[in-house]
DNA sequence: GATACGTGGCA
DNA sequence: TTGCCAAGTAT
């Protein structure tokens, strides 16, 4: 392996003009070599890390896609309950797989981006017919999979089946920028340069891989956090380029993810309407206030409310129905809109 | 590469 | 209260 300290890194940062004197080279020599970092950070993570359901050894690797996929964009507090519900009622892909794609829906409950609900259920669904009910172990195969990205499958090949990967989600991806490049944040879109980056800060064997992978995602969540980073709770502060460098500021700003008001937000709206619902809904429930017709529907009154409440022009709503039922999140039946059967 | 896609907690 | 952010994927 190429044995890059990330010296380049930090001379390349040396060398230019702009860069405070905390980042030249006597404040950089404090950088460890990589297999001291290795060390320093699997010691960190053997003692810090969470103890968390789906890192049990019991868990399947089931578990672990299941984790893996509620994980995404989503925090852990939220995922704990849902995940260990979703692996007690369906603890094998099998078991998903002969349910309707609304059970998953439903059972998501609140977790958000539904659409992984529809997903999942369809991977357990080509896990059964693809490959005999058992998860895939290698990137490729996990790749194929409904819902799994690049990711997704490095995490699940590395922590479910030991496997050495090149793991980069947006914790590592922090870790990186701030360790070896001095940046506050990495940029904005994921690069081939990250990608090298973190492919070379890789530890050689698969076990140690592993471990690393798990104690730098570990670092971003609870040390190395987007906001108010706790340096010095940091087992590699010392080695930090962008401490080095004077805690420059990031070099843009991240675009917000607006809500209120957009086709997501009645799209949210409907869906909490139809999780509840125990038949189909009428659409002229959607369209008019349940005041208006003369009528309390079973059920579904408060989160129909919510969804009145936000008094979405018609065609906003007309706009989220037809993309809740292109992406299969909801079917119209002649009784009413409801879940996926 | 940019955009759409849920939800809730925290500063 | 507003905006940011959380183990991304698909188009």
């Amino acid at each position: 392996m190429a044995l890059i300290y990330y010296a380049e890194s930090i001379k390349a940062l040396a060398d230019s003009p702009t860069v405070p004197a905390a980042a030249r080279p006597e404040a950089a020599s404090a950088a460890l070599p990589l297999p001291a970092l290795h060390e320093a950070l699997t010691n960190w993570f053997e003692s810090n890390a969470r103890e968390l359901p789906w890192r049990a050894t019991e868990c399947t690797p089931w578990g672990v896609l299941v984790s893996e996929i509620m994980l995404q964009q989503t925090p852990v507090v939220r995922v704990l309950p849902v995940w260990t519900e979703w692996l007690r009622r369906w603890p094998e892909p099998a078991d998903l797989a002969r349910e309707p794609a609304g059970e998953a829906v439903r059972a998501w409950g609140r977790l958000g981006y539904p659409r992984r609900a529809l997903r999942l259920h369809a991977a357990a669904v080509a896990i059964c017919s693809d490959h005999g009910g058992e998860v895939p172990g290698t990137h490729p195969e996990l790749l194929e999979l409904p819902g799994v990205g690049s990711y997704t499958a490095a995490a699940v090949a590395a922590f479910a089946f030991g496997r050495r990967e090149t793991v980069v989600d947006t914790n590592i991806r922090r870790v990186h920028a701030r360790l070896f490049s001095g940046s506050a944040l990495p940029s904005q879109s994921l690069t081939a340069a990250e990608m090298r980056l973190a492919a070379q800060a890789l530890p050689d064997g698969a076990g140690s891989s592993v471990r690393w992978n798990a104690s730098v995602m570990e670092l971003g969540a609870l040390v190395c956090t987007a906001r108010s980073p706790k340096c010095r709770q940091c087992p590699v502060s010392g080695s930090c380029a962008w401490l080095a460098a004077g805690e420059p500021p990031p070099t843009y700003t991240p675009k917000g993810q607006s809500w209120h008001g957009t086709d997501r937000q009645v799209r949210g709206a409907v869906m909490a309407v139809l999780r509840v619902a125990e038949s189909p809904v009428a659409p002229e429930l959607f369209q008019r206030a349940p005041a208006d017709l003369g009528f309390e529907p079973a059920g579904i009154g408060i989160p129909l409310a919510a969804l009145h409440r936000l008094n979405a022009p018609p065609e906003q709503l007309e706009r989220a129905l037809a993309g809740l039922l292109g992406d299969g999140l909801a079917e119209l039946q002649p009784a009413g809109l409801q879940l996926p059967a």
